[in-house]
DNA sequence: ATAGGGTTAG
């Protein structure tokens, strides 16, 4: 190392020093720096300001690492009386983006000083600290201070810094009386202006913004403020300023910046535009692994899980490793199509890259074992953490809920609360969830006071989740007292209240609160459409439900999906339309498997249709179901028609596809007791007691004039097991036991 | 002589 020779060194200049620190700059080694170091301390030359100025930004810009307890002990060997402002400001700068709290002290050490005065720089430092430390009070201190030296407010560097401050504390008014002082702008006042918008969701003051750019300075345009404004419109709502923007970047030939292209693919993400997302990643010249990690958790995010594990697979082929955000969007994709292998194939990845460790890395791995229903590997995932944080206590919650598991997720919950852990937001909605899944109505109010105590309030998703347990309670009214007082009420708000009242028997109430809904400018989605045609299928609705069913398309385009079509063939099944529904299906063009000829079967049976029911029931032999109720109900109507030939021929498909009915059972909790009973068991210690009362009660029902419509079935044993799947148990207990 | 603003997109 020539740096080293000591005989030229002891002649160096200080000037010719720096020259030689400066050198290699940030790639340099460290040990460059020791010897040349080692030299100033040597000869003197480390208690004059510039050559320990230099030294400390050396030390400071180190990459990867800058060592900043070398760069201070500099700046302690200075004598303080030789120390300038530079020589505050170097150390100030780089402990403003690596250690912003330890930034502010030393600012205030400064200051207290009384050596030097704050300079430009000064400023431009203390405001990124605050901005960094999030720090409001110290933030605005420092800008009262500053506005007292009137160099320092008007200078871009600084104000831009200033600007910057008030951006990422969330204060964008302040920001924008900031920008609008400010005597001079470049490129980096206007990104960043424009940033601070898209931080806070504010779509049309950053389009705007950039429109007055493109006015004023076109020449100021950058693929920072491009990425800014595309981020800024990337919400639901901001397709129509996206396309314009896609135009613009177009033109400029900004979409050779990757960056550039990833957040125009990013705002079709949002907007919900897959196709139009694809197509900009299909015609993308270059691609990194954040243009595959959008495409992937956009898929995923759009509930398009197979193809974001589709894109996943396509990635690994292209060569380019996965990274947490990629492994996240298919886990998740996972956990949402039950896909335990690609699943565990992620897992195995994630141990290899060592993403493993990261928190929310494990929750989605924790998440998809629970929702794969491997809630034993998700336990044991859970239960080897060394500390569990609040988002994995969710997950295992919500795994639980996911998987049915009600009572789990409420004693995991109470194990929480016993630990002393505070639930989040998301974690209060899982439990309620349960609570509604069980009807748990004294939970599910223990949880509404934890609301209270921890000042949750009734955002989302605690509101709808709460105004939801409620209702499935049976509790409509506090769960539309629940609604009313919540503060913004999104689409999901709406749908848990509709849901509420379409599930009560309040289909007029659900159809009102739609139009109310639509009046108050909430956007219905999917959901919104599956609750409303819930309801005129209960009132029996046709003409309106497929009113709906058109609208939903022609109006918000939505693509209807299974359950939309399941609930058009409910309406048309209720109503005796059993040929529309029939010829309904045959025109559906997406795969529906086995649900909505079973819809149309169970009709059948009520309505005694046997040759709508014969043909639906031999489409689900086709389709190989493996309901048991579908084999019994088609060999009843093929019994009832004598047709013995086809009753055996359907018996002997359900015995080959080794398809077995699982006996009905309920059960009844009484003093926290629970009591289950199965269909053709006597188990129950009162068992005799309570058919007693039971054929009592069913000859009372008799003798008030209830006749049950006689079946039409030859085999009683195969019925009885079929009506157990059916809502109306009075039915089964009477003719049992009249 | 030495010290300065924004690291965007998942």
């Amino acid at each position: 190392m020539a740096v080293a020779a000591a005989p030229s060194a002891r002649r160096m200049s200080h000037t010719q020093f720096i020259e030689l620190l400066r050198r290699g700059g940030a790639s340099s080694s460290p040990r460059h720096g020791e010897v040349l170091h080692g030299w100033a301390l040597k000869s003197g030359a480390a208690s004059h300001a510039p050559v320990a100025n230099s030294l400390i930004t050396f030390y400071s810009s180190l990459l990867p690492r800058p060592l900043l307890a070398a760069a201070f002990a500099v700046f302690d060997e200075i004598p303080p009386l030789s120390r300038d402002a530079a020589s505050w400001n170097s150390l100030l700068n780089p402990l403003s983006r690596h250690r912003p709290l330890h930034a502010l002290s030393h600012f205030r050490s400064m200051l207290s000083s009384s050596t030097v005065l704050p300079s430009p720089h000064t400023f431009a430092a203390a405001f990124t600290a605050a901005a960094r430390a999030a720090s409001t009070t110290a933030g605005t201190a420092a800008h009262a201070l500053a506005c007292k030296i009137p160099s320092a407010v008007s200078n871009v560097y600084v104000s831009t810094s200033l600007l910057n401050m008030y951006c990422k504390l969330g204060i964008v008014s302040d920001a924008r009386r900031v920008f609008d002082e400010m005597p001079q702008r470049n490129a980096f006042s206007w990104s960043t202006m424009v940033a601070g918008y898209a931080a806070e969701k504010c779509s049309e003051e950053a389009f705007d913004l950039f429109r007055l750019m493109l006015g004023e300075c076109p020449y100021e345009k950058s693929e920072f403020i491009a990425t800014a404004v595309l981020s800024a419109v990337s919400v639901p709502l901001g397709l129509l300023m996206g396309v314009q923007m896609h135009g613009l970047v177009l033109k400029d030939g900004m979409l050779d910046f990757v960056s550039v292209e990833n957040s125009l693919l990013t705002m079709y993400v949002k907007a919900g535009c897959m196709g139009a997302a694809l197509h900009v990643f299909e015609s993308s010249r270059e691609r990194n692994s954040i243009t595959w990690s959008a495409m992937i958790t956009g898929y995923a995010q759009n509930g398009e899980a197979d193809s974001a594990v589709h894109m996943f697979l396509h990635m690994h082929t292209a060569g380019f490793a996965p990274t947490e955000f990629t492994l996240v969007g298919v886990l998740n994709s996972c956990s949402d199509l039950g896909a335990l292998a690609v699943g565990k194939q992620a897992h195995g990845l994630m141990v290899k890259l060592g993403f493993e460790v990261q928190m929310y890395v494990k929750s989605a791995l924790v998440d998809m074992y629970a929702k794969c229903g491997c809630i034993g590997d998700a336990k044991e995932g859970f239960d080897q953490l060394y500390e569990v944080d609040i988002v994995l206590w969710t997950a295992m919650v919500a795994g639980h809920v996911q998987n049915g598991e009600h009572e789990e997720a409420l004693t995991l919950y109470a194990r929480m609360d016993k630990e002393g852990i505070i639930p989040s937001n998301l974690t209060i909605a899982s439990v309620l969830r349960a609570c509604a899944g069980i009807a748990a109505l004294e939970p599910g109010k223990q949880l509404h006071t934890q609301i209270l105590k921890y000042g949750l309030g009734l955002g989302a998703p605690v509101g709808s989740a709460l105004s939801t347990m409620y209702s499935k309670c049976g509790n409509l009214e506090d769960g539309m007292s629940v609604f009313r007082r919540m503060p913004n009420r999104d689409v999901i708000a709406w749908n848990s209240i509709i849901s509420g009242f379409s599930q009560n028997g309040c289909g007029n109430g659900a159809l009102d609160l739609f139009e109310q809904m639509k009046m108050e400018g909430i956007v219905p989605d999917h959901i919104t459409f599956i609750n409303i045609l819930c309801a005129c299928s209960h009132m029996g609705l046709v003409d309106r439900g497929w009113d709906y069913f058109r609208s939903m398309t022609k109006d918000y385009g939505l693509t209807p999906r299974l359950d939309h079509y399941a609930c058009m063939v409910d309406i048309l099944s209720r109503a005796g339309m059993l040929k529309e529904a029939k010829d309904f299906i045959e025109s559906i063009t997406i795969d529906h498997g086995t649900c909505l000829w079973r819809i149309v079967l169970g009709a059948c049976r009520s309505l005694r249709d046997f040759n709508v029911g014969a043909y639906a029931g031999e489409r689900l032999m086709e389709l190989g179901t493996g309901d048991s109720s579908a084999y019994i109900l088609l060999s009843n109507i093929y019994a009832s028609q004598r047709k013995w030939n086809d009753v055996e021929r359907v018996r002997h498909l359900m015995r080959l596809r080794g398809v077995n009915k699982d006996p009905g059972c309920s059960w009844v909790e009484l003093n926290s007791q629970v009591h289950v009973f199965v269909v053709g068991e006597q188990q129950h210690p009162e068992s005799e007691n309570i058919n007693a009362e039971l054929r009592r009660l069913a000859k009372h029902v008799k003798d008030e004039g209830y006749h049950p419509t006689p079946k039409f079935s030859f085999n009683e044993e195969l019925d009885a097991l079929a009506e157990s799947h059916e809502e109306d148990q009075l039915e089964l207990i009477s003719a049992a036991y009249s």
